[in-house]
Formats: C-alpha cells, structure tokens, sequence
DNA sequence: TATCCGTGGGT
DNA sequence: TACCCAAGGAT
C-alpha cells in the first residue's frame, strides 16, 4: 500500500468530509445526479463574485426561471436584465453577463466552451470563473482560487507573506493539492469549508476535516492567516437627489453605462462629492428631506439629501429620462441608493398627511 | 499592480 | 458604531 503525500492527502480528507457534509445549493447538481448544467454553473458563479450564497439564492431562481438556458437570456432586453438584477450589486456584471449569454450563442452556437481557455476568452469571465466552470461543469483538471481557497491554502501552509504579494505562492500550493480527479468537487469542498469551519474570524478548527492537515493550527493564532495589507480609510461624500413628480409619474434617467451604478435607472442627483453643487434640475417650490439617505459603497461612503416636488401636467422636465410611474416605482429595478430614497419620500409625503 | 465597482450580514 | 468580508473582473 502506498503511503500516501501531504498534498494527496488533503485532497482525500477533504473529498472525504465533502461526501458528506456539502452544502445543497440550486446550482449544484443534486449526489450521484449527472454533471451540472453548464449554463447554472456559469450564472451561480457570476452572482456569486463577491456575493454570499444567501444573497444570490433569490436572484438565481428569479433568473433560471425567466431565462431556463442560455439562449433565452442572451435573446432577453438589455433594460430587462439590468432591472432583474438591480440590487445585487456591481452592475458590470450584469452587461457583461449579457454580453457572455450573446457570444456563447453567436460565436458557439449556444454551447459553453468546455476549456478553461475557451471560457477565459468570454465577457465576464476571469480566471476563478473560467477554473470554477471548467471544473464543475465539464469535469476538467483547474485549479480554483477564491478568496476562501486563499484563506484556506494560506493556513494550510502558514504562508505568512501578506496579500496580495502572496498569490503566487498561494497559487502555486492550491495547484499542488488539487487532484487530477474530482476536482469540481475539490473546489466546491474547498469553498464549503472556507465558508463554514475556515471562516475568517473564528475558524471552527476543532471539528475541521484538515485539522492534521494544517500548520497554522499549530500556531497561536490559525486566523492570522492570510496575512493581508492594511487598507485605506473610506472617504466621505455628500449629493443631492431630485424627486419630480408629474400626473403619478416620477422622472427617471438612465446613467451612463460605464462608471459608478453603470446603465441603471436613478434619480436625477448632483455630483457626490465633500461639497456638492445643490442646484436644482429645475425650478420648483421644492421640500427637502431633513434625513438624508446613507449608504455605503465599496470605496466611499454617500449622504444623499433628497428634495422633493410636485409639477404641473404642462412642465417640462429636465435633460433625457423617462416619467415612471409612482406605484410602480418597485418596478423600475433601482439600485438599493435610489429605492431608499424612493422610500424616504414616500414616508415623507405620508408623514405631511 | 492598484483602483474602481454594490450590497447585506456578521461581529 | 465601525469595520470586515464575500464563489472577482476590467482597466
């Protein structure tokens, strides 16, 4: 009998723990079933760049069930998708998702390419995406590094060289462990135990599978790793939003499709800055909402103070945009800034009653 | 390589 | 409260 590595020794105790205890998600093709559909494997890993499992969840069912393949997604409307997806974030992914459903039916007759460097070369997909479809999907040998496979090769191995100066290293150690076989499996086992017993603030080491496995375990403090760069503080910023409202219609405008909120519907709103020009879009007898709207995003945080007005049916409104109307407003797919805003002056106008 | 790009949940 | 973090990609 041969004695087996280290490295092939944490593949087998991981894929050993995994055909247990794996997690049931929508996008998982159910114990013992045929391979995962190539087109849910793509769509679930796309939502969930930088997105929990638990966010995903709802999106992923309202999308399969209103586009069940490919072809129907890449046939749907660019406002459509843009406005299923409002609220999940990082709205580039949504173009460039629609973008992908497009290529794959025009450039490969609505298959996915089943290489690694065929799925590298579509709108959207880096390299985890590529790995992770390649491996789940059609079975290849890739090897998937995520932040949870960083977090978990990086204790593993008590790599102390901090991020992001470490991902080679990481990545090197993450291909050395990666089995020729299974290795779809491997990559979801690895995510599962970065997610629920190597998490990044009280791993569970006690009830690990590679707890014989590891080195940083050995040390005084697992969760030290990875070793990561301190970051920089998160600049504040103010802006003012406008609310017009016309005959039950409220004035919508499209922003421009690169940049912050890319191609989504928004109210019309000033610059974001730390003193923000607060002229109105138009003249109006406007009321200003003594709370303004906070929300944070990935590198600053915003104030956005909302005013609010009533116009006659002969007004004319500001610039390029569209009257949407009021009742409706959970309709027009806003990110989570101006569906809070939109809130606010509904509270607003019912608390003046 | 560094920066930009959302959002919600956990601590 | 304030901060951390998430199945990253594009530029």
């Amino acid at each position: 009998m041969r004695v087996e590595g280290r490295d092939t020794k944490i593949a087998s105790d991981l894929l050993a723990h995994y055909d247990v205890h794996a997690r049931r998600l929508p996008w998982r093709a159910p114990p013992g079933a045929n391979a995962a559909d190539p087109y849910r494997v793509w769509l679930s890993e796309v939502m969930l760049q930088q997105t929990t499992v638990a966010a995903v969840g709802p999106y992923f069912a309202k999308f399969t069930q209103r586009w069940p393949s490919v072809a129907d997604l890449a046939a749907s409307e660019d406002a459509d998708l843009m406005a299923a997806w409002a609220g999940l974030g990082y709205y580039a992914r949504a173009r460039n998702l629609l973008a992908c459903a497009r290529a794959v039916v025009r450039d490969h007759g609505g298959h996915f390419p089943d290489t690694e460097d065929g799925l590298r070369a579509l709108p959207g997909v880096g390299a985890y995406t590529a790995a992770a479809v390649a491996a789940i999907a059609f079975g290849r040998r890739a090897v998937v590094v995520d932040a949870n496979v960083e977090r978990v090769v990086a204790r593993l191995f008590a790599i102390a060289t901090p991020l992001p100066a470490a991902r080679p290293q990481i990545r090197e150690a993450a291909d050395r462990i990666t089995p020729d076989a299974r290795a779809g499996d491997f990559a979801q086992a690895m995510m599962d135990l970065g997610a629920t017993i190597c998490t990044p603030r009280n791993p569970a080491c006690g009830i690990c599978p590679l707890r014989d496995d590891c080195a940083a375990v050995l040390t005084a403090d697992p969760a030290a790793y990875p070793v990561k760069a301190a970051k920089k503080a998160k600049p504040h910023r103010l802006g003012h939003g406008w609310w017009i409202e016309r005959d039950g219609h409220v004035w919508l405008v499209r922003r421009p499709d690169k940049g912050l909120l890319g191609g989504m519907r928004a109210l019309p709103s000033s610059d974001w800055t730390a003193a923000p020009d607060a002229t109105p879009p138009i003249d109006a007898d406007w009321m200003m909402i003594d709370i303004p709207v906070a929300h944070v995003f990935t590198h600053f945080s915003l104030a956005l103070t909302i005013h609010h007005t009533h116009v006659g049916s002969d007004a004319t409104p500001p610039g390029e945009g569209e009257w949407w109307p009021v009742e409706r407003i959970g309709d027009a797919g806003l990110p989570t800034l101006f569906a809070r805003a939109a809130d606010a002056v509904r509270k607003d106008k019912d608390a003046r009653d």
